[in-house]
Order: structure tokens, then sequence, then C-alpha cells
DNA sequence: ACGTTTGTTAACTAAATGGTTAAACTAATT
DNA sequence: AATTAGTTTAACCATTTAGTTAACAAACGT
């Protein structure tokens, strides 16, 4: 009983050190990037020493790359299942826009993250990630089966893929350019955001639906 | 006369390794962003010294500003050309598209070089690029009548803009992301680039058109 | 209770990096 | 030929930074 305590306790204080260190990884990584990210002020925004952070993760890379996957794994396994649920193509595109807008609008600087560390690594979504890939194949049959029902007008499934994720997620990647490009303050272009889960969907519909 | 040439000798000279030194900060900055940028790295690129850098731009982070304002110059006023002229919103998105896919094709690290810098220092647009910002008054006009005059659905200017741009641009920027996703290699790839040139333009129009 | 393992810290180290300097070089001027 | 002004370089400096270490603390097994 006492050496189940102890392991809990062991284990309480170990995990809990080890996540404080993945969370406070994550908010500087995400803000400033891998390179711009300094070990000492992720210790300090664990509130911890730095000896702990190569204690539990080795090396800056290594930490890096668990706030990378960590990361990754709560976007696409999302969208994995959004794409391959068992409902229609229209139904897939509604769902993923809101959920994709609403999630992003919580985590801000997450997409931006991924695709900024990609861009300066590209290999690592092969070396790393292949296995947390989402499956489009099911998607792309929708697709080419309902280009062949007439039901959508004939377009590359690969186009509506990639037209569906530019639509739902550049606006908050290219936030700063666009508030300047609009004059809008940041208020508005939340609104415009909310907007954006009506918007795109008509947008995407309006697009490929045959009338 | 001897003196105007010495004088044009010394500017030859003078503005060349200060061009070097541009475009050679140009690459570095583009391809590893400001923090993973190294001085000397810069030098190596441009073949001179490293004192030559500060010679000529004083610090890392006033030369980093001169090759952002010159990236950011080089696409601005393309895109303010392209809303502001004298045609109709349809031609301008088939213009837009065309144009702006043709030449990220060619300078494919520009348009993630300045979201990637801007979300890392947002102040940056208001503070030092305000006059370099395109007028998309015009473009709203035209998009407010068109709705008006039922040429095209019911849309925001703002919707719209935000849509036509992420359209174009995001590819290029989520390029290595997108290449995993759909699991194509970077000659496919590259290939469905140019095909958006048309296919861009036709999924825009039928989406606001009334037919 | 007592040695052992695990967790934590402050102080330290080595390397990298932005920036400086003083001397050398170039080319025009007199 | 001597002077001057701008340009370029190698060597240097100060600071920052990832990573280490050695000593200390806490919790564990026995």
């Amino acid at each position: 009983m006492v050496k189940l305590i102890s392991l809990y306790m062991n284990l309480k204080k170990h995990s809990s050190t080890e996540s404080n260190i993945l969370n406070a990884a994550k908010e500087i990584f995400e803000r400033k990037g891998m390179a711009a990210a300094r070990m000492q002020e992720i210790a300090d925004e664990a509130g911890i020493n730095k000896a702990m952070l190569h204690y539990y993760y080795r090396s800056k890379q290594l930490l890096f790359e668990a706030v990378f996957k960590k990361a990754f794994s709560t976007l696409a396994p999302q969208l994995n299942d959004i794409i391959n649920a068992d409902n229609s193509l229209f139904d897939k595109i509604k769902n993923f826009t809101h959920n994709y807008i609403t999630f992003i609008i919580k985590h801000p600087y997450l997409p931006n993250f991924i695709i900024q560390e990609l861009n300066r690594n590209p290999e690592f979504i092969e070396k790393q990630l292949s296995n947390k890939l989402p499956n489009i194949e099911k998607f792309r049959n929708q697709i080419e089966n309902a280009v062949k029902d007439g039901h959508i007008r004939p377009i590359k499934a690969e186009h509506l893929f990639i037209n569906i994720i530019a639509l739902n997620i550049f606006p908050f990647i290219a936030s700063p350019l666009l508030k300047g490009f609009l004059k809008v303050d940041k208020t508005t272009f939340k609104e415009l955001m909310e907007e954006r889960k009506t918007e795109v969907v008509d947008f995407i519909l309006n697009s490929i639906k045959i009338k």
C-alpha cells in the first residue's frame, strides 16, 4: 500500500514537472519558433531550473520535436475524423469549416507554428509524421463520385481539398497582413473570422454545387 | 571629367557591394528567417567580410529591415496595380490569380517570409509599411456594385478579398504540409500549382457569379 | 532507520554569434 | 610622390546560449 502511494507520488511529481515543461515549451515555441525560443525562457515559463529541461528532454531539438509532434497530433486526427466520417460530402465541408475555425480561434498560434517549422524542415513530415498523416482516399472517392453523379461540377479532389484548407486556415496564418490590408482592428477581424464559419461553407458550396 | 569617372567608379564599387549584401541577406533571411539567419552566413553567401555587413547596414536588425521592406515592396505594388486597374471585377480576379501564381512560382520563399516575420512582429506593418499598403477601396466599391447590380451573389468585400488571397497564396506557404497530406512529390505538386492558375479563377467565379 | 534511486538546483563551461577595431588597401586628387 | 577618403580584411571582444556537473533534497525499497 505504501509502495503504491509512493509510486504514485513519484509518478505525479515526475509527470507533473515533465508536462509543465512541455506546456511551457509549447507556449514559447509556438510564439517564437524554434530558432528564436530560448531554453531559459522556457524554464522561466515553467517556473523551474533550466537543467530540468535537459534532464527530461536531453536537448532543445528533442524538446522541440516533442512539442511539435504533440501539436501536430492535435490537428491531424481531427482532420482525419472529419474527412473519414460516414456522412455526405457537403456535411463534411460544413463540419470541417465549423470545427476547424472554432478550434483555431482557441489555438491561434498552432497552424502558423506547424507550417512555419515544416517549411524550415520539410523532411520532418516524412521522417517523423508519416504515421500521423490523415488518409484522404475516402474523401477523394467521395469527390470523384459526386462529380460522376453530377452533384458537383468537375473538380480534381486535390484542388478541392487544397481550397477547403486554404479558405479555412489562411486567414489565421496571415492575420497581421490581412488586418493591414483591410485596415480593420483586432475586434473587427475576430468578427470576420466568426462570420467565416458560415461564409466559407457558402463560398465553397456555391462554387461546386450544380444548380 | 576624371573626377566624374572616379566618382562613378567609387559609386559602382560601393553600390555593388551594398547590393551584393542585400541580395545575399535576402537569400538567407528568406530561407531561414530573422532568428535563424547568421551574419557570417550572409557574408559567406555574398563572398565578403562580415564587417562589411555592419559597415553598410549597421546591425542585423537594420539589414533585416532593409531586406523585408524590399520584399514587401515587390509584392504590395503588384497587388495594388491589379486591384486598382481600370477593368472589370472578373478580369481583376483572373489577372490577380494568373500574375500572382506566376510570380510566386518564381519567388517561392517570399510569401512565407513576409507572413512569418509579420507574425513575429505584427507592429511592423503599421510602423514601417503603412505607406506601402495597397488601397482596396476601389475594389471594395466594385464588389459592392456588382452585388447591387445582381452580377454576383451577396458577399462582403472583405470575405471575397480574403478568399482570393487565401486560394492563391496558401498552397505555397503550406506546400510541405500539403505535399504530405496529398502524398504527392515535388513535380506533381508543381503541376498542381500550374493548374491552379485557371482552377482558382473557375472556383471563385463559379462561387460568386449568378447563373 | 538507512542506503539507494530519482528529482532539483546553482554554478559552471564551451561554443556560437553580433558587433568592433585597427591596420591595410584602393583609387582619385593635388 | 604625398595626401586623402572611402573600402576591405583579420583579429578581437563581449554577450548570449545550449548544455554539463556536482552537490543537495526528496522519496523510495528494504
